[in-house]
DNA sequence: CGAGTGATTTAGTCACGACTAACTATAAAC
DNA sequence: GTTTATAGTTAGTCGTGACTAAATCACTCG
């Protein structure tokens, strides 16, 4: 059967299976619930949405255990993150946007835009392989870099590392971690551990910074080289 | 009644509002077999969707004469004809588009975007006018120019004329025209009409340019200030 | 091992926006 | 002033993707 849905998925579809990479991806199985809660629905909606991506050979469905992407629709959902990435990536770098508010105009854009369009933004940023938020941009061949890192809680004091990627997508904590300067690229050295879930204190430029333990966990770094 | 409809309106909804308001500009009444024609549709298709946005109060319906727009129709027809003509815009002068290969992907993208990232790239453009076809492009109040153009063909021999503005969309003549270097804001002189629907003769720089009728009725053309 | 609980699926409904087939209004032709 | 062609509408259907209510599965706990 595998019915056509070849060419064109809906904006539905794919959102469903990035929502499903990224539930897998972080190690957490793609339930019915899990998908239903990451798009706000309900999860009769997602138990049929699923039923249609299991004809489509989209989604291997284990019925009551979860779904897991066929090869197929984990290449689709790639695609859809490389669009969504450059996309951030060129609204940032080309018209003036910030972090922490590129996000939703790229979950629409990323469904409208044409394969050409998204080449010519990637060329015209110098084909960049992360995203504002650090987070990797997939190659048009699907392949996508693995990028080892360690939440800012688990570094040692005195170690000096750079803030890789940044785990969270709330507005409100970006603008906070942007007026700090601690976004990715940044070196910092861990001057204090505080213990029971206290703060990390890090030095950054020689100044010091004194971070909440919830935010700390999403600043991913990455040893010296 | 006037169902919701108020804040988001569907991209089918969107299509139909802008091919009323073209329609009913180039002087064609919007009867159901002129937009069914012009968005590729069943008759009935239109008579149904007709229906609902007189029930939004977006148009008027006069059963079996036509439809026209409400203020609320025109003004939501301008606000995506401004983001179709800015798209279009920023498209050829910020990422090499040439202008017969934009309206399909400016087609989509005007239902995508958010106002903010089109008036930023309204601005990165320098708030143009004009698309690169020469159509205006709405102001957000609304507001449109309105050239008085007169086709090539109309022109008197030994007039010298602008190209403001060119009247078709197919992709073929459009190549021709930019080879020719027939393009908005071009200058050209008429060295020669030939009768019985025969072609114009041009000086452009300089060099002669003969030009079909059929082409030649659809460069719209403003005579010197 | 059986009961209970929470997750999941099924059943049935709805709005949207397309379609075809069939009917009807309008206006031109005779 | 009928007839007739054409344009427009109504009726009924379909696929997509959401919903609620109800049934069912799978696992834990007593
Ligand atoms: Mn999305
Ligand atoms: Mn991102
Ligand atoms: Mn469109
Ligand atoms: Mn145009």
């Amino acid at each position: 059967m595998t019915k056509s849905l070849a060419s064109h998925l809906s904006r539905s579809v794919e959102d469903y299976l990035k929502v499903i990479y990224h539930l897998t991806e972080t190690g957490e199985s793609a339930t019915t619930t899990a998908i239903a809660d990451a798009l706000v629905l309900a999860a009769p909606s997602v138990s049929g949405m699923v039923k249609r991506l299991a004809e489509a050979a989209l989604v291997e469905h284990l019925p009551y255990k979860g779904v897991r992407l066929t090869h197929r629709g984990r290449r689709a959902a790639l695609r859809i993150l490389r669009r969504h990435r450059i996309m951030e990536t060129y609204l940032v770098s080309c018209l003036g946007y910030t972090w922490d508010n590129v996000h939703d105009e790229a979950e629409k854009l990323e469904h409208a835009v044409s394969d050409d369009l998204i080449e010519r933004m990637s060329r015209a940023l110098g084909d960049p392989h992360f995203d504002p938020h650090g987070d990797p941009i997939p190659a048009l061949d699907g392949h996508i870099v693995d990028v080892t890192t360690t939440p800012l809680p688990a570094i040692a004091v005195g170690e000096t590392v750079n803030i890789a990627r940044v785990g969270t997508g709330a507005a409100d904590r970006l603008r906070w971690l942007a007026d700090a300067g601690l976004v990715p690229g940044v070196r910092i050295t861990v001057l204090d551990q505080q213990p029971f879930n206290g703060p990390v204190t890090v030095s950054l430029d020689g100044t010091r910074r004194v971070i909440g333990r919830d935010l700390a966990l999403q600043l991913l770094c990455t040893r010296q080289v």
